[in-house]
DNA sequence: GCCGTTTTCGGCCCGACTGTTTTCAGTCG
């Protein structure tokens, strides 16, 4: 898939006209496509294949010839001349935050500026304040700026940012002057990783709040601070955490605003033009001549209905056709917590967890599972005390004995390695014994793309093969997705009836949402599991729903959701 | 550069905070 690349050279042609100061609308235009290629689930080859590049939402004539020329010769020139205008440095300056394009700009005229260390140099030096429109406050800016991009905590898994989330909104809570409180952005639609905080109070003393937001414990630098909004540094991972105030009134019109994403408000507001109306933070205005009036706005809810359309869940919002869809009540029945029947994927003191048994099995109980598969590693996975054949069979031994006595059916299972080659790493007699075999990739990461590929495919060809786990290897902060063709994967998938993990842990996270999304449209089922090695991590369950739910899927895509008497008719391939 | 129930030109989402300014431009979300 080559969407990724084309998303990029778009975003960076978008920043590059930017600081030639190009047509604001041009710019737009080359975000806004950088952004919906980005999000399809399908790769951009299947448009060109059947010319219809023009469907994507803001790809018209132009934009369709730049994307034909980057996948058919792998460049564009139209890039290469402007990468040329203007040296990488500056581009790069961009991400400083608080430096935006007109003052990068005065900075490079005036002083030849054009990289992040030469800009340290200069503002340390005080030469910036000698620019026009720069003073001393600005140049200490950038100073900042340039001190937090080399922290460079720039996004964290969503389940690091939702503990510093709910320290601040712990605290806020013990303010009488605090109504409702709730955590907005890219955390409220539950994305893999958030970049900052927003959190949201209806209040009726909005600065009496913020004096008091400013002050807390954890607050090791303020940013901003106003009568509605003011910014921080959390001292816990250095995010910035940003805080809204508005009136009761105006707490759903808030919600939806900052919930975002920026394209779905977008979305939104174009619609409300279409009623006549106006949508902003504060509510839904109906427009006549200069008057405005508010309609609407104190729940969210409340506003969907004004425009006529189904409610939509946060993990949705990211103008993926989810607003059509709404306006036709055509949304998926979201997956829930609710509808999860067991996991598939935890480890028992037989390899490098910490449960035995017996404990695994009370715990699914609590979880309310109808079944539980005790996936340890296989023999050569050393590393994770990977369990011989005969271990293999002691662990068969004692999962029959605590399945005499358990309300919770656990599962005989392992997480089987798939060797270099593309075979697994026990003989067919010992994995017809199984009765879950989930196998994954733990070496090899650097293998070409072609010789990954061709290694899960032939896994998912394994006639014992029930799961793939952790498709993609990706490893928060320690490595990225090896180079694979899902594509491919995901039809031998298919083809073979092998579900497709989305693997819980919240440095994984993997399938992301975009690639379940893939995976289920070409016909695959998803499997959820917490890859749990401690009884605790069986509750991050919840990160993999919201991963499903991001990627559309209903409870009819999971594998999870199926009864027992169901699975054990499917797991009989 | 895109787009169309104001349709092939002339629009394009909206507001807060900061710093540098005397009324606003730049940046951010």
């Amino acid at each position: 898939m080559k969407n990724q690349e084309v998303s990029r050279i778009f975003r960076d042609i978008a920043t590059i006209l930017e600081l030639k100061g190009d047509n604001p609308f041009r710019i737009r235009a080359y975000a806004r496509a950088a952004l919906n290629i980005e999000s399809l689930s399908d790769p951009i080859e299947n448009y060109i294949a059947s010319d219809t590049l023009t469907s994507i939402p803001g790809i018209g004539a132009d934009l369709a010839e730049k994307i034909k020329e980057i996948v058919e010769t792998g460049r564009l020139k139209y890039y290469a001349d402007l990468q040329k205008e203007v040296p990488r440095g500056l581009v790069a300056m961009l991400g400083v935050p608080g430096l935006g394009p007109k003052t990068a700009k005065a900075i490079r005229d005036a002083l030849k500026i054009e990289s992040i260390e030469e800009l340290e140099r200069a503002a340390k030096a005080g030469k910036l304040a000698s620019i026009e429109g720069i003073r001393e406050k600005t140049q200490g800016n950038i100073l900042k700026g340039i001190a937090l991009i080399k922290q460079a905590s720039a996004r964290m898994p969503l389940s690091f940012a939702q503990e510093v989330a709910d320290s601040f909104i712990t605290e806020l809570k013990k303010n009488k002057e605090v109504g409702k409180i709730e955590a907005a952005g890219s955390l409220r639609r539950r994305k893999d990783t958030v970049r900052d905080i927003d959190i949201l109070i209806s209040s009726g003393q909005p600065g009496k709040v913020m004096g008091k937001f400013v002050k807390l414990p954890q607050v090791k630098e303020v940013l901003a601070q106003g009568e509605t909004k003011s910014s921080v540094i959390s001292g816990e991972n250095n995010i910035q955490v940003d805080l809204r105030v508005v009136s009761d009134a105006q707490f759903g019109s808030a919600l939806m605003y900052f919930t975002g994403s920026k394209e779905f408000n977008i979305k939104m507001r174009q619609l409300a033009i279409k009623h006549n109306c106006k949508i902003n933070e504060y509510g839904v205005f109906s427009v006549s001549g200069k008057k405005e009036k508010w309609v609407s706005g104190k729940e969210e809810k409340d506003i969907f209905s004004f425009l006529k359309m189904a409610y939509i869940e946060p993990e949705l919002r990211e103008d993926r056709g989810e607003v059509e869809a709404a306006l036709k009540n055509s949304l998926p029945d979201l997956l829930e917590l609710k509808d999860i029947k067991g996991d598939f994927h935890v480890h028992s003191r037989y390899s490098d967890g910490a449960a035995q048994i017996s404990e695994i099995a009370q715990a699914a109980q609590i979880s309310g599972y109808q079944y539980i598969g005790v996936c340890d590693h296989s023999m050569s996975l050393k590393i994770a005390n990977g369990l011989s054949i005969k271990e293999v069979h002691q662990k068969q031994e004692e999962i029959r004995r605590v399945n005499k006595k358990s309300k919770t059916r656990l599962l005989f299972g392992a997480e089987i390695d798939i060797d270099s080659d593309g075979r697994l790493d026990y003989p067919e007699s010992v994995l017809a014994e199984f009765d879950l075999v989930v196998a994954a990739i733990h070496t090899g990461f650097k293998q070409s793309r072609s010789q990954l590929t061709k290694r899960m495919v032939k896994a998912c060809q394994n006639k014992y093969v029930h799961i793939i786990a952790h498709p993609t290897g990706k490893l928060w902060g320690v490595r990225d997705a090896y180079e694979v063709d899902l594509d491919e994967v995901f039809k031998a998938a298919a083809e073979h009836r092998v579900a497709m993990e989305i693997n819980c842990h919240p440095q994984r996270i993997d399938l992301n949402d975009i690639n379940a999304m893939r995976a289920k449209k070409l016909g695959v089922k998803i499997s959820l599991g917490t890859d749990s090695h401690i009884l605790e991590q069986l509750s991050i369950m919840n990160l993999g729903i919201s991963t499903a739910r991001r990627g559309w899927l209903t409870k009819n895509d999971v594998l999870n959701c199926m009864d027992l008497e169901e699975l054990m008719r499917w797991l009989k391939k």
